[in-house]
RNA sequence: GGGCGCGUAGCUCAGUUGGUUAGAGCGUUCGAUUCACAUUCGAAAGGUCGGAGGUUCGAAUCCUCCCGCGCCCACCA
């Protein structure tokens, strides 16, 4: 072996990577060491160090994590045992501009155990990186620095510039939340990480648009949208926040009513009066139309009878504005009425269609109105502490104003051949109905049931420059119009001097000029789980054609399980079933889990106001990743929040050091064997029964997403029993190696889902070659397998069942009592303890006799079933406490004699139930007899 | 207003289709100790399961009502 070889082996025993150990190679070059030199030195530094004390996961973490990136480790590859189809994940792409929160983490955490366990059973595992532009999120934030830097807005600096800074921005920015999801230990498959803004995603996008739009599905149409004045743009309804405002109520006259409002400024052109047709109050107004005085001269008022009008609700009348409010506007369009201009404009400010209040912004001519009002004595009263909920913009928190606007529209409700003459609505609701789609916890499918039954067109364009462009042209004279709203059913709004084009790529041609808005986020989103599978350097006139061409996405999709938090159920996977359904004709993913939000330790959201938040990359660097997984995903219930504080972390980072710590134990007492491991003690048979046990019942608990369980019991096994029982006793009895270290090399694969990177590093100080995350899940054991154990094993388990009975009723006396007693443990079966002798002596650190029955001069420590403890010596006797026991053994005799002797009992209760309280008295009584010597 | 969910030990949470004396971790109290681990080991104390009814032989668990809390949807008359 040459110098250079040597060293290079060395690198591989301590977990550097081989990028890492070139680099170091080529500075011995450049010192021109001399090999032996260096390598005597790394061979002292390795060993002192090879097993620190306590677990250093700071110092490990990258190096492992690149050592998977190195080994391709993440590229999904069918191994042994692997299933036939592979399992998918499309990662929830964080925004391209944001840094890591727990939610990321919880999230990464979640996925990453599935991802990690089905790659360990040897699946063909796959799971997809990549960001969000979040267009308005984003050029916020751009628009934002560049107006503190320079003082510009977006208008001066002008579009094809911002568009340039936000993509700089974007591209220095993006790098941080990639490397931060690294440091969780993703095991993503990065070779194929998609931007949701990049060319091909691109194209799908566009693709998709023209089919709909071809399909009939996406129109462009006046109506009554959420604008808000501030980010110059529309939002969706769920992009819409409510927020409680103390506002004036004013009650004026118009006619004979009495109408009620907290935003007279809108009344302006109002005419009608909506009243309940059964509202005998106003029967007798029903078709009315008459003259009266209103704030600029008079207007014709005219009476309809619509259910939309609550008697119960102020004067019961009300007038509407279907300019400015969603369910004047519903009114309207029901009775066909004509809708006026808009009277608030986009910049917030009153338009010229309100003639003497033109120009002013909404608070001014309010006043200027009222004023006005009361002046004309049209004023009844004003309320002025009236509570209502004020609609704003999520994003910034300005007030939204409800107006008339002309967007392009998802419609959800039309029937369309490619469904076989369902809607998108239909279908969506249909996936997951049918079963099609499990959506987990299962309640969330009954929220995701009545969002979709009431849903509504979605309004797709944004007034942004950030994001897809709507690929729509027009040429031609663009002609101010008299804004007309057509009906629901009507078809899209063309105007005769306006020609328009959509499609892919520009048309050809003179003259043409593209639609200047984007499109909403969730568009090009919900298309995550195919648009991220499309072959980049394929081209295709369809979108079916191109998936045709792309192997990803034939052997991919549907992907395996959609993993992401509840709050985003509406926003995002709703979406997604929508649009995939249609435009790929499947449903997207075959699972939906959905896990909680996290909270404080209060349960309060974190925010930086609030200064409660907690930052993962922090609790990495101080407790290590595997910490941090362990404390977002055991001890939590699916769908429910999560509340997270740093005793927590430290908690699983203690648990962490533990399994470090056994494993340093195994490693150091003990040898590589080639033996097969081979019980030979009652604690040997007891510790694989029970990993049999355990192994059963991981698998099945992260096969069916209960990970908090499996990570439990997975956790109670490794330190209560394996620590503090088997290798206290092994300690004891030696010669275990085979066994410690099987059990040790299982053991670190059930862990290693949950905590890759120590169980990754313990690994390889057990010399092991291959790396753990590419190795086998341990074989699984039949349930039936243990339904039948050995005689043996069956008298093992009950053997050291009692045997932990035993010590800890010993220590426990012995704590009190002092360490001069001696004890005797009588039973007609004593012999089988007696073989334990060591054990129970050493562990309780006592000298302990056998028997079968009391020696003289004795009293009674406690008594289990068959078997008593009985002291000598000088000691005390714990009176207090067997006096306790003593009562509390006859409360119980006597509660099981009553239900004994309930005829009812005995007449309608199972067998088997009546069984088991019979046994339960006879050993009570037992006991008692015991208690009682 | 409509819907979903929660209330179990001081704190954070388990508790499977109703069936022993309702569990765990953290915290608290007491004790141990340098032999893998003080990020340790051993032990103890601590609960009328939010309240009231009902169903049942039997209720933390099922039903009804009430109280308290959270979230989602609707809502500016």
């Amino acid at each position: 072996m040459t110098g250079q070889e040597a060293t290079r082996d060395i690198f591989a025993s301590v977990m550097v990577t081989s990028r890492q150990a070139d680099e170091v190679l080529a500075k011995i070059t450049l010192y021109s060491c001399s090999n032996n030199a260096i390598i005597s030195a790394i061979n002292a530094m390795t060993e002192k160090e090879a097993l620190p004390k306590s677990y250093e996961a700071k110092a490990i973490e990258t190096t492992i994590y690149e050592g998977w990136e190195d080994a391709g480790a993440f590229l999904p590859k069918k191994r042994k045992g692997g299933k036939k189809d592979p399992f998918v994940i499309s990662l929830p792409p964080p925004n391209a501009t944001g840094t890591l929160h727990l939610g990321h983490a919880t999230m990464l955490a979640i996925q990453d155990i599935m991802v990690r366990y089905h790659r360990l059973c040897g699946d063909e595992t796959l799971w997809v990186p990549g960001t969000d532009h979040a267009a308005i999120a984003t050029q916020n934030v751009v628009e934002k620095k560049i107006w503190k830097e320079e003082g510009k807005t977006r208008h001066d600096v002008g579009r094809d510039n911002l568009l340039h800074r936000i993509d700089e921005f974007v591209a220095s920015s993006r790098e941080t939340i990639r490397l931060q999801f690294r440091r969780m230990g993703a095991s993503l498959d990065w070779s194929r990480e998609r931007f949701t803004l990049d060319e091909t995603l691109n194209r799908c996008v566009r693709l998709v648009f023209k089919m709909m739009h071809d399909d009939g599905l996406i129109y462009r149409g006046n109506r009554i949208v959420n604008w808000c004045t501030r980010c110059q743009t529309t939002l969706a309804d769920d992009e819409v926040e409510y927020k409680e405002e103390k506002a004036p109520f004013y009650h004026f006259k118009f006619g004979p009513f009495s109408i009620g409002t907290v935003r007279p400024e809108t009344k302006l052109g109002d005419k009608y009066v909506v009243v309940h047709p059964d509202d005998e109050r106003f029967t007798k107004y029903h078709g009315l139309k008459q003259m009266i005085p209103w704030i600029s001269g008079d207007v014709e008022m005219q009476v309809l009878p619509d259910e939309s009008a609550d008697p119960e609700m102020g004067s019961g009348a009300m007038t509407i504005t279907p300019q400015h409010s969603f369910a004047d506007f519903e009114t309207a369009e029901k009775h066909g009425l004509e809708i006026k201009e808009n009277i608030i404009g986009l910049d917030g400010k009153l338009t010229a269609a309100a003639g003497e209040f033109a120009g002013l912004p909404v608070k001014e001519a309010r006043k200027k109105f009222v004023k006005i009002l009361e002046a004309k004595g049209l004023i009844e009263k004003i309320d002025e502490d009236y509570v209502h909920n004020l609609s704003v913009c999520y994003r910034c928190g300005t007030p939204i104003e409800p107006l008339i606007s002309k967007q392009w529209f998802v419609a959800v409700n039309k029937p369309v051949a490619r469904l076989n003459g369902k809607t998108l609505r239909e279908r969506a609701e249909e996936v997951v109905k049918n079963g099609d789609i499990t959506i987990l916890p299962e309640n969330f499918s009954k929220i995701y049931r009545h969002w979709m039954a009431n849903l509504h067109d979605w309004c797709i364009s944004r007034q942004i420059w950030y994001g897809h462009r709507i690929p729509v042209w027009y040429r031609g004279q663009v002609k101010i119009q008299k804004l007309k709203v057509k009906t629901a059913t009507s078809k899209i709004i063309t105007k005769n001097d306006l020609e328009m084009y959509v499609g892919v790529t520009a048309p050809e041609g003179e003259g043409w000029e593209q639609d200047p808005d984007t499109l909403d986020t969730w568009f090009s989103s919900s298309m995550w789980t195919f648009s991220t599978l499309l072959n980049a350097s394929e081209e295709a006139p369809t979108l079916n054609d191109w998936l045709a061409k792309s192997d990803d996405f034939k052997r991919y999709h549907p992907t395996s399980v959609l993993e992401t938090g509840y709050d985003i159920l509406n926003f995002w996977v709703a979406r997604m079933i929508l649009m995939t359904t249609y435009a790929v004709g499947q449903i997207p993913f075959h699972t939906v889990y959905l896990h909680g939000l996290v909270r404080d330790k209060e349960g309060r959201k974190m925010s930086k106001s609030l200064g409660n938040g907690i930052d993962p990359v922090a609790m990495i660097e101080k407790y290590g990743a595997d910490a941090v997984r362990l404390s977002l995903v055991i001890g939590t219930t699916p769908g429910n929040d999560i509340r997270l504080f740093e005793e927590k972390i430290a908690t699983y980072r203690n648990f962490v050091n533990k399994l470090w710590n056994i494993s340093r134990y195994i490693l150091m007492t003990t040898e590589v064997t080639k033996e097969t491991p081979k019980a030979t003690t009652a604690a040997d048979l007891w510790l694989l029964r029970t990993f049999d046990e355990l192994k059963i019942s991981v698998d099945e608990h992260i096969a069916n997403y209960r990970f908090s369980s499996a990570g439990e019991e997975l956790y109670e096994f490794t330190w209560h029993e394996l620590a503090d029982w088997y290798v206290e006793i092994a300690k004891i009895e030696g010669g275990k190696d085979a066994i410690l270290r099987s059990i040790l090399k299982e053991l670190l694969a059930l862990w290693h889902p949950f905590t890759p990177f120590v169980t990754e590093h313990i690994w390889r100080h057990l010399g092991e070659r291959e790396l753990l995350i590419t190795n086998a899940w341990p074989n699984i054991p039949t349930k039936k397998h243990l339904e039948t154990p050995h005689t043996e094993t069956q008298e093992a388990v009950e053997t050291m069942s009692s045997l932990q009975w035993i010590i800890k009723t010993i220590r426990d006396h012995k704590q009190k009592f002092g360490n001069d007693t001696v004890y005797t443990i009588a039973t007609n079966e004593f012999s089988r303890f007696q073989e334990q002798n060591e054990i129970i002596q050493r562990l309780t650190r006592t000298n302990v006799n056998y028997a079968d029955s009391a020696p003289s001069d004795s009293v009674v420590v406690n008594s289990l079933g068959s078997i008593t403890i009985f002291c000598l010596g000088n000691v005390t006797l714990d009176k207090e406490k067997i006096e306790k026991e003593r009562e509390e053994t006859e409360t119980q005799i006597r509660q099981i004699e009553t239900r004994l002797n309930d005829k009812e009992f005995r007449a309608k209760a199972p067998q088997a139930i009546i069984l088991k309280e019979e046994t339960r008295l006879a050993k009570a009584k037992e006991r008692l007899d015991k208690l009682t010597q």
